[in-house]
DNA sequence: GGCGATTGGATGACATGTCAACCAAGACGC
DNA sequence: GCGTCTTGGTTGACATGTCATCCAATCGCC
């Protein structure tokens, strides 16, 4: 690796200070949302994910790959949810392998409950500091990005013939 | 929580695309890192804070506020390095409580050996996918909300009046 | 319709992170 | 100097995440 390109300053503060944005914003987030809605982040999100299908109802591979997460990861996660009571399993009919994650009516109040509050704080903590433009920005080159890693990755459910 | 500001089209695009390319970045930064250098995130974070002082040794204290780690976990993970060879712990002269976290030589060639594809790897699916204008957008914001979020926390080294 | 390959999901062992004690040493008031 | 309060760091118990493995059900192909 000899003819490395290291960063200028401009790069360096931008690196250095999107890191260190990232870490103390989940820091606040997540001690908000715990404090104010008894929910850890990734909680929240599996709940606000289902939230967002007519039914509250995915299959559970389904889920997993919308949040990328392992299925094994959401399997255990699905296990300790389901001991508070905010999501239940069913079978699937079609595939008698496949489970279908449920949002139970306790799952649903609490998602409800934190929304509102996980808004302001993203607001307060993060958008609202942020000009139009910054925004705009912000949309613009994370779509970018997203797109460009979502390629080299999975290549779809197909042949592995990768790498 | 009535009166909630819900995030219109663009905010919400800025969001989602925010939490998804984090993903999708973490996810690919910490695989190379890992293929290439035998590093994790944490590994690489902390050696080259370690290596970006003059001797390669930091109170652990500082250490762990540099890269907003508790002492704690700092603690574990150091123990996990100290064993793989990375770095030592040694006494601190002044304050006989204290430790001072040093680079090994091993530790050193680590970091030197991984940092090179590091900085590759996140100016290729990250920063060169930016334009000038965005890298310098982005370190204004970012530092912008890091300021904003460094205020609301730790009252500075003080009494413990807080909340 | 039967057999090998793949897939969906669960599980156990292990790595990592958090939280709440704990302990020794400095700081401070007297 | 000596109680008490705070601080720096470690530790153990526990929560969370990862990885490899396993099993049953589907798929493909004949």
């Amino acid at each position: 690796m000899e003819g490395t390109r290291w960063l200028d300053e401009r790069e360096d503060r931008a690196w250095r200070g999107y890191r260190r944005m990232r870490r103390l914003l989940d820091l606040e987030l997540a001690r908000e949302l715990t404090q104010d809605a008894g929910l850890s982040e990734p909680d929240y999100d599996v709940l606000s994910d289902l939230s967002e299908t007519p039914q509250g109802r995915l299959r559970l591979s389904e889920l997993a790959d919308r949040m990328l997460w392992s299925r094994s990861r959401l399997s255990h996660h699905l296990t300790r949810m389901q001991q508070r009571g905010l999501v239940t399993r069913e079978e699937c009919p079609d595939d008698a392998r496949g489970a279908i994650v449920v949002l139970t009516p306790a799952g649903r109040d609490a998602i409800e409950a934190a929304a509102a509050g996980h808004v302001t704080a993203v607001r307060q903590h993060f958008l609202d500091l942020l000009t139009p433009a910054e925004v705009e920005a912000l949309g613009a080159f994370t779509h970018r990005v997203v797109d460009h890693l979502a390629q080299n990755r999975a290549p779809r459910p197909r042949r592995g013939t990768e790498a």
